[in-house]
DNA sequence: ACATTAAGTGATT
DNA sequence: AATCACTTAATGT
């Protein structure tokens, strides 16, 4: 689905969700550039290699973010939500480079894309846009520390336990639809390994399981 | 009933 | 924590 500029429905869904973020007439201008586009569940929105042209910004839904080793191994990075836009893209705009990240949409999503060009005009016209960008690039900046200091300090459970309460917080349900091997696949770990930390998790009554499903029990 | 896919397990590195 | 080789269990046709 893609709103025309000055759509009215447009504008009242983001001053509905950006209302406190933005001045009106950021909104406006918004509305005027930006193109909404929808994405059904596991739908690529931006693979690696590609043109970064355009600014996402979430309007709902979630999206998760990964990086790719030489083999084409994923792993995930963290997830973005309401209001977020991706720090590595913000940086990819700017430069006018290729994205070195691949994001899909972990349940079904809207994003509005922002016209790279309008970026660096809203930097000194609004200065809501500039904290809100200042703002973006210092919470994705801490999210990546985050997600490094998992892999390389904690343990591959605590990592999994992470993995399943982002996962869980992302799609605001505490029954999620993932198998072993897709946890293994995304932290970029082993389905063997990620099956033997699950049943101790489900001993440990941390999580219950059904084939292919996996219920939070302690939030 | 059979094939396919998900999950469990022991042994080895 | 990863990999191999194999088993068992659940699910689709």
């Amino acid at each position: 689905m893609n709103f025309t500029p000055y759509d009215p429905q447009c504008y009242d869904r983001l001053f509905e969700r950006f209302e406190y973020v933005f001045e009106p007439e950021l909104i406006k201008e918004i509305c005027k550039y930006g193109r909404m586009k929808s994405f059904d569940p596991e739908t690529t929105l931006m693979d690696i290699g590609d043109d970064i042209t355009h600014m996402p910004l979430v309007v709902s839904g979630a999206i998760k973010v990964f990086t790719e080793d030489e083999e084409g191994h994923e792993l995930i990075l963290y997830f973005l939500e309401l209001g977020d836009t991706c720090a590595v893209t913000l940086n990819c705009c700017t430069r006018k480079s290729k994205s070195n990240v691949r994001a899909i949409a972990e349940v079904h999503s809207e994003v509005l894309f922002i016209p790279v060009d309008r970026l660096e005009e809203w930097m000194v016209r609004f200065k809501s846009w500039r904290a809100f960008v200042l703002d973006s690039y210092n919470t994705r900046m801490n999210e990546m520390l985050q997600a490094i200091d998992t892999i390389v300090f904690h343990s591959m459970e605590d990592r999994i336990v992470k993995y399943l309460k982002d996962k869980a917080w992302a799609t605001k349900s505490e029954h999620l639809n993932v198998s072993h091997a897709d946890i293994a696949s995304e932290l970029h770990s082993s389905r063997v390994v990620v099956s033997r930390i699950m049943k101790k998790l489900e001993l440990n009554k941390v999580i219950s399981q059904q084939r292919g499903k996996v219920t939070l029990l302690d939030l």
